[in-house]
DNA sequence: GAACACCCTAAAGTAACTACAGGGTCAAGC
DNA sequence: GCTTGACCCTGTAGTTACTTTAGGGTGTTC
């Protein structure tokens, strides 16, 4: 199997499959000796479709790397995996905690302006320049990785003209 | 006012700052010249304040930069505004979509595994493993940024020694 | 004049990819 | 034999919003 065909079993694109062998997540292939490309095997699907189906999850390269090292060893105890996942699952619920205080606070905010009016008048300017009452505070900072709502393809250019 | 004294009334460290002039967010200050050092005024800080809400919304500097452009033009409608806080909150709701969706996942996988047994018997790896009966489908793309579950402290080192 | 808090710049690191530049390999069709 | 197109390779840079590091100047105090 080359890479082509591996990425494609495990539904994500050929470049990810090289990252992760850079990064040692992956091993590395044996290569065809005449043209050099990568030959894989099933095992390399099985621990690739591993690999995807925690990162689907949201977990790190290193929750991952813990995963991986814990499978290596089937006479250990399986507590620290089962460990990994609650703590991981602490991870994603007070990232939601977060987001729901955001929420609210967005709401409040939206609230102060219904109709379009002049932006002199704007109740969400007029809030977002002076503190009001609404709780300011940054959210408390948790022990989330896990953040971000915005999508990568989201562009943030500004006043600069596009190619 | 210096740097510091800046950072400090808007609780960001003055790196922040610095960072925010070389991307323009935050207009370059006047520097004394016998020392070079930054001098800031009253609308610098109501500037970076502004700007420290607005992410501690999770805004991204593109949505800042669209709030800042709108400030600038008292006397058009405020209708963009609205609509850029109505879209950061569908930003924020998908992303709480998705983790929700994790949640359920998570909780599932995790009541695979109760007791702490033996790595080879590990309901959780097993489900790892196999796909298994569960919807295993990566969430649905959302065009929401605000991503992530996890701190950047956390540590990803794998058989590395720390220094 | 030494300690210490403060300021400066430039460059690299973070997480997990993604994209690009520049080029080799292979099968099919003309 | 040559071109077209799909596939593969390497290496490097870009993404986001910062943070960290290296290396060095400034200002006040003891
Ligand atoms: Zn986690
Ligand atoms: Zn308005
Ligand atoms: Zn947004
Ligand atoms: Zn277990």
């Amino acid at each position: 199997m080359q890479i082509g065909e591996l990425a494609k079993q495990a539904g994500c694109p050929v470049e990810t499959v090289r990252y992760y062998e850079r990064e040692g997540l992956l091993h590395a292939a044996v290569r065809n000796e005449s043209n050099n490309y990568r030959q894989y095997n099933l095992s390399h699907l099985d621990r690739l479709t591993f690999i995807r189906r925690c990162r689907s999850l949201d977990m790190t390269h290193g929750e991952i790397w813990a995963l991986l090292d814990a499978r290596q060893q089937p006479d250990a105890s399986c507590e620290s995996i089962n460990e990994l996942i609650d703590t991981h699952l602490l991870h994603v619920q007070a990232r939601m905690t977060e987001l729901r205080a955001l929420e609210g606070q967005l709401i409040d905010l939206r609230s102060q302006c219904h109709a379009a009016r002049a932006t002199r008048d704007c109740g969400i300017l007029r809030e977002l320049d002076h503190p009001g009452d609404t709780a300011w505070r940054s959210p408390a900072l948790t022990h989330s990785h896990v953040s971000g709502s915005h999508s990568s393809s989201d562009a943030h250019n500004h006043g600069e003209k596009q190619k």
